[in-house]
DNA sequence: TGCAAAAACCGAGTAATACTCACATACCGG
DNA sequence: CCGGTATGTGAGTATTACTCGGTTTTTGCA
């Protein structure tokens, strides 16, 4: 699948091309993905629409590659904070703590790239295997935690899944769409309580269901 | 918001209108939002474009009437289930194991229905908003639970949305797309088995971190 | 039952837009 | 300096969402 037509080789192929992207990220956040036209993507980043086309194979691809670029920088961000785990070893509650701040820090950064793949895009076949794979490949990681931790029970890959899973859409929601009653402050702390709580109790135990 | 451009009155008019949703229901999962087009919309129902414009003002708003209908009864699936919690008062696993189970119920009832609106679609922002409406309803249902088992906390309404929005993208998740290492019965246990462990665990206090 | 008025239906036509292609220009190795 | 390759161009084409003037069907009522 050959998501980029051409690779720029020349740098001032790679210029035209980020200025293709830099265009797209900001028509699309500006008006959404439907209403923001190639050609005028093309006229903001001082380009032909010829050009547009010689690096991506069509709106979707167009829309793929930002993806691509945003991912890269959350994957950098959250290796960091393994990283900083990794050396640290702190215990369950302070592990929780670090890894919500870090998602959090993620949607506050660039709300308008977040709700751009999360809410107002059609998610092309590509681009949901591409967001599942990035679940995948962090929930790998969490999994990870979790044996450190002595709370990733039979199956750790799964446990860890439904965790990123959970996390994700709780902490989209509480940072870019807090309801009218509650602070966005406030779900982070509750979703930190919950999950310390869950991870906290559940033990190595498969289906714990016990709850005396 | 006039999401329906004329209301139909007459039987026959409610009846072409059903075909029209039942013919977007079929395109759209056979062959995705984007190339379904509206006139074959049309032909499928084996009406003119012109009478499918008269009830739908554009192809989102045809999306939205979709949605309105999945809703509908995905609202009364969940209300027979909390009509039965109401009735027989269980404890925290029997009530997280009937939520789990509807949840999951509707959404192998109709999984490309599911995907559509979750998954392959441009949200809206009309669409956006009717599906956090629904969220924030199914919450409000879900607190007055917490409430009753006693496990609430400071802001019943504000874990029950966290609940809910972890819940549907782990159930989602986990019905529609397993990972070819889990099987989905697995991650549905394990699910409950998380949820068991923080409602049975977390109490009544607020940041609630301490975990000895 | 007859008949206006309203409701429902029709489909060729229009405007908008994603994308192509034949060609021009800029760059690089030898 | 020069052949070849990479890069850039933009008028034109095919597709498709949506309109509008007009016809047909149903309803309410004298």
């Amino acid at each position: 699948m050959p998501q980029l037509r051409r690779q720029p080789r020349q740098t001032r192929a790679r210029a035209t091309f980020d200025a293709i992207l830099d265009a797209a990220a900001q028509l699309f956040a500006e008006h959404g993905y439907a209403a923001t036209t190639t050609n005028r993507v093309a006229e903001r980043a001082g380009v032909s629409i010829g050009s547009l086309y010689q690096y991506v194979s069509d709106k979707d691809a167009l829309l793929l590659a930002l993806a691509e670029r945003h991912l890269q920088e959350a994957a950098d961000a959250l290796s960091d904070t393994f990283r900083a785990l990794h050396r640290d070893r702190p215990d369950v509650a302070e592990t929780v703590r670090r890894l919500v701040a870090t998602l959090a820090d993620l949607h506050r950064h660039d709300p308008a790239m977040h709700r751009l793949l999360f809410d107002q895009t059609p998610r092309t076949p590509a681009l949901a295997a591409r967001l599942r794979q990035a679940q995948r490949d962090l929930g790998r990681a969490v999994a990870a935690e979790l044996i450190r931790l002595g709370v990733a029970g039979p199956h750790p890959q799964a446990r860890a899944l439904l965790l990123v899973q959970g996390l994700e859409a709780q902490v989209h929601g509480a940072v870019l769409e807090p309801p009218p009653d509650s602070s966005s402050a406030e779900l982070i702390d509750e979703l930190i309580a919950l999950w310390t709580t869950t991870l906290g109790h559940i033990g190595q135990g498969g289906a714990e269901t016990r709850i005396d």
